[in-house]
DNA sequence: CCCCATACTTTGACAATCTAGGTATGGTGG
DNA sequence: CCACCATACCTAGATTGTCAAAGTATGGGG
């Protein structure tokens, strides 16, 4: 990922990312990374190394369920959708990342 | 590290504090713990296990010089200055941390 | 004199991401 | 019609950063 004016992501942002994502509709895996690019005004480019993996791993904890479907291009697309479990989830990193932020800029505004 | 109310750092951005730390005035090692954790309203506590691997791959890079000097403790302490590449490397790491944050913003705004 | 906080170091485990490959298919331009 | 590109998914291996848990040593307070 990265490259000039992108902005590498850290690990254990992703997770937030995709439940993000998911969580405005269901969505199969490559137009997740479509979707973060494309809100992110094109800052954030998830590998798909990165996000295949992590959506295995995500499943895996429940947070997110999949099924195979005809995407509406015609061809075969595994659509993912964000449980209740995901849900909760998605609060609590926000509110991490939120906590993080705020530790962050507190320490930055340091004289 | 971690607990209750406290935060985790993500990977990749316990450099910037250490140089921001830094930043603030010559350090030792034990001291620049001690310095995050009160900045941010001891929301981030650093373990020694991370930080000193990470002090020597900052000094390694050039951004940090050290040298051993007694602490006005009457101890033994290796005192970390910033160089002038680590100064550098602060502003860079701080660009980046914004450029993250405000993707993450912008995906978080999205309904 | 014992313990605690300070101060530094190292080891091994672990998790997440990235690089770099691979497969397959539908639509499009030549 | 066929080559190519974008779409769509998957996996292996390397790398990296952080953490947990240990160890060593010392000054000061009770």
């Amino acid at each position: 990922m990265v490259g000039k004016d992108k902005a590498d992501l850290l690990q254990g942002t992703l997770d937030m990312l995709i439940l993000k994502a998911l969580s405005l509709g269901e969505l199969h895996g490559y137009g997740i990374i479509q979707r973060i690019r494309q809100l992110s005004d094109e800052m954030l480019n998830v590998e798909q190394g990165s996000l295949y993996p992590a959506l295995y791993r995500i499943e895996q904890k429940g947070w997110v369920s999949s099924k195979w479907s005809v995407h509406e291009t015609g061809r075969d697309a595994k659509f993912y959708k964000l449980t209740r479990s995901g849900r909760k989830q998605l609060e609590d990193q926000e509110a991490s990342w939120d906590r993080l932020v705020l530790a962050v800029t507190k320490i930055r505004q340091a004289t």
